[in-house]
DNA sequence: TTCATGATTTGACCTCGATCAAGGTCGGAG
DNA sequence: CTCCGACCTTGATCGAGGTCAAATCATGAA
């Protein structure tokens, strides 16, 4: 989608500048150590928007994060019926050290780029560098509660107040990734077909599309085209996904 | 509940026999000063069934791990919906590191015994500790897998798959926690109120009593009172789950 | 340009689970 | 023992969202 606006934000750092491992300040030399050895075990892997990065069940021999796109992590049931479990942003991480095998399926829902690692060497070196596995929870934690605000939204909220939701989540992340100012009116683009929403949301495509047109009917948000979405007044649109105010979404 | 395989699991280790830090193997010399400096900051707090342990937004000064009974976290919406988002069993972990304030409700179902530690002490001790961290990294991951299950129930099953699928992860728990033999019927109480097992779902409890009637009607399960669960054919079971057959549920 | 393909919208209809409303069961307090 | 309140079951009805079907819109290949 625009991956652009992302490339152009952290063109100065061209490579792996958006591993886990590098979020905490350690002292210059270490860093510089533990970078040296990070570059041994790593490469870069590229999908093109709808393919699959791995399937459920497959061997996985590699850790990765997320450089630029957007990947998604999903279930899919004998029958066909499919949830989506992890919506990946630059930055997340994929895989689970200490497991051999993808637990979900996991897909390039735009065109992505991602940073590997390789997994022994990875879980080497993360038992001699603590603070890497300091970070490691640090994210899960977080991914945690942002399961868990998600498994609200699946179990009790309306069609309407899953959309509102997940418009806000977006703009929200969108908003934080691109640092625009705060309460301009926001616009961005859906990075989700209308299938994928449904898979997020628990819903059917039919009722993701009826509610984005209802929503647009309302006046809480603009379209143009199918995805590119403006939102007037984000406090509004706030107010139709059923959260008390301020609430900390972190999908 | 039933702590009693644990503790003879562990006899030899008469206190805070389940404190996720003690799960790792480490020399006995290690084991035995970790041992006391964790003696200094912890303390146990009981709970009888239905009192409520802390509420989302309440500070929180420890963390604490469940040492028997059955305690769940739930998130209510402003005009009372409720989702429950995490069960917790003895051994399980409550509460986040970096983190001060509550973002669940933590209740006891059960009377319920916690073992805690001061947060600041326990987060210094983590610092000191590694392991500590990677085994809470491990049990994290694990809650985590068990969430992203749990969203695929509440947003693609059935109610009778959603109950089938409740009844079965209590009854593994159950079994595993009691070391039975494998396939023998699977006798237990349902530790929950309908009210708990619905907010757990996403369902209303009259649902919740109908499709139990259902289960009991076609066989599935056997009743005795409103608890007593007997469970003729655990096969049979997962076939009323929705679930590829040994699918590996965590909660 | 035209065609094909995939994404989206819209309509008609129906079903599953929610809602509202009684009853039933059981254990503990008096 | 009886009464009370918490918990559970069952029935009747309704509606949000699913299902099936068809039309519309884009976009890129030929």
């Amino acid at each position: 989608m625009n991956t652009a606006v992302k490339l152009s934000h952290n063109d100065h750092v061209p490579d792996c500048r958006d591993c886990p491992i590098r979020h905490r300040a350690v002292c210059a030399r270490c860093e510089a150590e533990e970078l040296e050895r990070l570059e041994e075990i790593k490469y870069y892997r590229t999908y093109p928007a709808g393919q699959t990065v791995v399937w459920a069940g497959d061997r996985m021999d590699f850790v990765a994060s997320v450089v630029s796109g957007i990947a998604t992590l999903s279930q899919t049931m004998e029958d066909g019926r499919t949830q989506m479990v992890g919506l990946l942003l630059p930055s997340d991480f994929i895989g689970r050290p200490g497991r051999d095998d993808a637990a979900y399926d996991v897909t390039a829902t735009t065109d992505l780029i991602i940073c590997c690692f390789r997994k022994r060497p990875f879980e080497s070196l993360m038992e001699k560098t603590p603070h890497i596995g300091q970070r490691l929870l640090e994210m899960t934690l977080d991914e945690l509660d942002a399961a868990r605000e998600w498994m609200l939204l699946l179990g009790r909220k309306t069609a309407r107040e899953k959309i509102a939701s997940l418009i806000a989540i977006i703009a929200r992340r969108d908003a934080s990734l691109n640092l625009k100012g705060k309460d301009k009116s926001m616009v961005f683009d859906l990075p989700l077909t209308r299938e994928a929403m449904a898979d997020y949301l628990g819903l059917t495509l039919e009722t993701v599309s009826r509610q984005i047109t209802a929503l647009r009917k309302d006046g809480v948000i603009q379209l143009e085209g199918k995805r590119h979405v403006t939102i007037p007044d984000f406090e509004r649109l706030l107010g139709e996904t059923g959260d008390d105010s301020d609430g900390g979404y972190l999908v």
